[in-house]
RNA sequence: CGGGGCGUGGCGCAGCCUGGUAGCGCGCGGCCUUUGGGUGGCCGAAGUCGCCGGUUCAAAUCCGGCCGCCCCGACCA
């Protein structure tokens, strides 16, 4: 039973003034979620509504692979997270009780379920398992962001899985990619899947679900049949115009030409005819000086991974002691290691000189200074991939899928035994859904002027019933018949039998953003059939007054 | 953590520079009006001006400290 007049549907006529992205003003507005403190979000009933119908999907897609659903504290000792060695990550909350005990609040479940695994399991013949849970994590963030998209206390989805080996955790995480895409399908949003860094979890590999939208927090490279997390895109750098090569490089002056732009302005050559220096300090190893292309990027992601060791960018005491004066740093004559990016061609470039107000020309990687090759830059709109350009969009990440391997198992001791009778670890993946994100994603991908637009699937209700007239009146029975029959037919039906004006009542029913919106009037009467509009394009329909609800029920099922 | 900004009825904002009666729009309550795109009118309720301290005869306003929130960056399963 859901009237308006006594629903908790606070919508606002104006945005939070603080707010920027569409799906925070718009889940504002709209009445779905009010804020508690930063990062924090109550969700009030229609706003939970949606949620919930994207933990539902999920929940459905999930049991169909054969996963089953438990809860577990979130509130948790914090040994396991030590043995993990992931007791000093930064985001986790961490706490005491009054008797002292470390207790940690729960920001992912590797660790409470693995202890339990490791306690059940003790054949190869308890494997495989699939559990999940939907149920709350908290992290710390360092910056909560853009409403629900990015907040302290969220709703995840988190499934995972035990095998035997990896083959078994292959297979696991084929079945979950498989209900993923089923899932972001079903919720009627333009999605990525997409390789992705594995960051803290650790372990072998993984792949995220993004949405493109403005609000995204990620970049997404996509090409013809290539979709890639911007952190670990790989291409092939599209062709520069380089300079005549010389015999020998030749120093050129180049007074207060400290950039890239200045240096090439200055020479009148592309920026990409350039080497760009950064300089890095490498854990236990020393100042490396990575080169890249002038037009191109350093990707710390790519970088972190090709040195193998933590780094951080030097200092321009460290600069100008080990290497040069900054802003005139170059590979040639540089007395340390230099890790050359494979976006350089061969070829002829500009490169600073090491000395004070100089770059040389004609410098030749390979021919003038030694260096290891890697691939560290960041991808560009326009590289090549299989012969076809890449453009970089920003997104969201939906869901995140992760082949932990060993990573956690093992810590934890969770083993079992083989048909050999021999101990053996335990293979893990996990998988983690957003439910908030998708809502935000949906909101974000489809609202338009009026507010929001649902996906069919996401909606907090299938249908906004507007009454017009007053009680006693006949269009005022008919609504009332209609909400019955529509209810009958199996819709969620939202009934605004507010003694508010027509106005008031379509403007708060676009924002909302419900697929249909039923109106009925004195101009139902008349014209002998109700008034239909999909929201989604603002398209005018009708349903005949007879049998209003079976063709309100066809149509729904008809829509995005 | 670095940079920037904000905190004044439920929401959005002005007032602060130059100290002296706390204001506007929306919303809210009552009456009338209107009833297919936020109708119009009259009346009314509602604010410790984020908190603490200081200066002053007097502080929303000036000074100091703290707290909260937002944005950019860093960071981020």
């Amino acid at each position: 039973m859901t009237r308006l007049s006594g629903y908790f549907l606070p919508t606002e006529r104006q945005p939070p003034g603080d707010a920027e992205a569409v799906s925070h003003k718009l889940m504002v507005r709209a009445g779905l979620i009010r804020q508690v403190g930063a990062g924090l979000w109550t969700y009030l009933p229609a706003g939970w509504r949606a949620h919930q119908k994207a933990a539902q999907i999920a929940r459905e897609e999930l049991d169909a692979i054969g996963a089953h659903e438990m809860s577990m504290p979130v509130l948790q000792p914090a040994e396991a997270w030590k043995r993990t060695d992931r007791y000093k990550i930064e985001e986790l909350f961490k706490l005491r009780d009054r008797k002292g005990a470390e207790l940690v609040l729960a920001m992912t479940h590797e660790e409470a379920l693995t202890v339990h695994v490791a306690q059940v399991v003790r054949s190869y013949r308890d494997l495989p398992l699939i559990l999940y849970q939907i149920q709350t994590k908290e992290r710390d963030e360092p910056r909560p962001r853009a409403g629900v998209l990015r907040t302290r206390e969220f709703v995840m989805k988190d499934s995972y899985s035990f095998d035997r080996d990896l083959e078994g955790l292959e297979a696991s995480y084929d079945k979950h990619a498989a209900a993923y895409d089923r899932i972001f399908d079903r919720a009627g949003l333009e999605t990525y899947r997409v390789e992705a860094d594995v960051g803290m979890m650790g372990g072998l590999g993984g792949h995220e679900y993004m949405a493109p939208c403005a609000a995204g927090e990620d970049e997404v490279a996509i090409g013809r049949g290539y979709a890639a997390n911007v952190e670990v895109a790989r291409a092939r750098a599209r062709p520069v115009e380089l300079a005549p090569a010389l015999d020998a490089p030749e120093e050129v002056s180049t007074p207060g030409q400290t950039t890239v732009a200045q240096v090439a302005g200055a020479l009148s050559v592309a920026e990409g005819a350039l080497l760009k220096a950064f300089p890095v300090v490498v854990e236990e190893r020393g100042t490396v000086l990575v080169v890249v292309r002038g037009d191109h990027r350093v990707n710390e992601v790519k970088l972190g991974k090709a040195l193998g060791a933590p780094f951080r960018s030097a200092h321009s005491e460290e600069i100008a002691r080990s290497i040069g004066p900054p802003g005139f740093i170059g590979p040639v004559g540089a007395d340390v290691e230099i890790l050359l990016d494979e976006g350089v061609g061969e070829g002829s470039y500009v490169a600073g000189a090491n000395r004070p107000e100089t770059h040389l020309r004609g410098v030749v990687p390979g021919r003038d200074f030694a260096a290891q090759r890697a691939d560290v830059r960041r991808v560009e709109a326009g590289d090549l991939v299989d012969g076809g350009e890449i453009r970089i969009e920003p997104a969201i990440e939906l869901a995140h899928i992760f082949k932990l391997g060993t990573r956690y198992t093992e810590p934890l001791a969770a083993t079992y035994l083989d048909e050999q009778g021999s101990e053996q670890l335990v293979w893990m993946g996990s998988y983690g859904i957003g439910p908030a994100r998708v809502c935000a994603a949906a909101i974000e991908q489809y609202a338009d002027e009026q507010g929001i637009s649902w996906p069919r699937s996401l909606a907090p209700f299938d249908v906004e019933l507007v009454g017009r007239g007053r009680p006693g009146t006949d269009e005022h029975a008919l609504a009332e018949r209609l909400y019955d029959e529509l209810r009958s037919a199996g819709l969620d039906v939202l009934y605004d039998d507010r003694d508010a004006g027509p106005g008031e009542k379509f403007t708060d029913a676009e924002l909302l953003g419900c697929p249909l919106r039923l109106t009925v009037g004195r101009r139902t009467l008349a014209a002998g059939e109700v008034e239909v509009q999909v929201r989604r394009g603002r398209e005018a329909r009708s349903a005949p007054l007879d049998g209003t609800a079976e063709a309100v029920a066809k149509l729904w099922r008809t829509l995005p």
